[in-house]
DNA sequence: TCCATATATATGGTTGACCATATATATATT
DNA sequence: AATATATATATGGTCAACCATATATATGGA
């Protein structure tokens, strides 16, 4: 991962708060991340798109959803960056949080095939 | 410090760059990064007084010459995304730390009055 | 067909590059 | 000491490139 790549990446706030929000939960849908972040959903995807083209973040789709996920081949000093971060600066997507924790109909998550 | 702010900083070649190699060498002046960066110097003085003012630099004059360093004053887990990054990143300014050390005419640093 | 997601295009805003110039200090000359 | 010159650094203006957004449209699965 090229630190400037990377850093372009997060010199970004809906990418950042995209980010920082999987981190946090692990695992997101497009749907999630908008209802969380109240961004249209042209504007979610195509910066999601961005960060997996980057190497950031894997998707995995289940049914109608994709889901998107920190992509763990990625060198420790990345996840470092992006915990610490996280940890630091909870407050920045705190508000995120509680609406993501309020929204209706969040997607069911199934289980792999070997969990 | 802002994430969002910092990431942006980060967010240049030019910038994180010289950011690195104050990390490495703990103080520089604008005549030698130009020199380690092969940089023009109105483009070097622009991005360091950005990042003086963003708060990630600050400066002391010594007779002609201005040196920046890292802030002491910013917030741990600011140091440690940089000094990590650096480390783990340390091909980023090899080429442009030869440069520095072969370097000609650098300026002495006077001792501070109470070192 | 409906819903979730992706992509294409056009537009507006931001940013960095570049050049010229300004300021400030040091050194040399008279 | 006064003047001239050199060196180090900062800044203002213009332009082009890039980036983010919005709208519209497309795709793909249930």
């Amino acid at each position: 991962m090229n630190p400037l790549q990377f850093y372009k990446c997060l010199a970004d706030e809906t990418r950042l708060k995209c980010l920082l929000l999987i981190v946090d939960q692990d695992e997101l849908c497009v749907c999630e991340l908008m209802e969380a972040l109240g961004e249209h959903q042209p504007k979610v995807s195509r910066h999601l798109a961005q960060l997996r083209n980057c190497g950031l973040l894997t998707d995995r789709r289940q049914g109608q959803w994709v889901f998107y996920s920190i992509n763990q081949a990625l060198p420790t000093w990345v996840h470092t960056v992006l915990s610490d971060t996280l940890q630091h600066n909870a407050d920045l997507i705190s508000d995120n949080l509680t609406i993501l924790e309020k929204m209706g109909n969040r997607p069911e998550r199934a289980q792999s095939c070997c969990e």
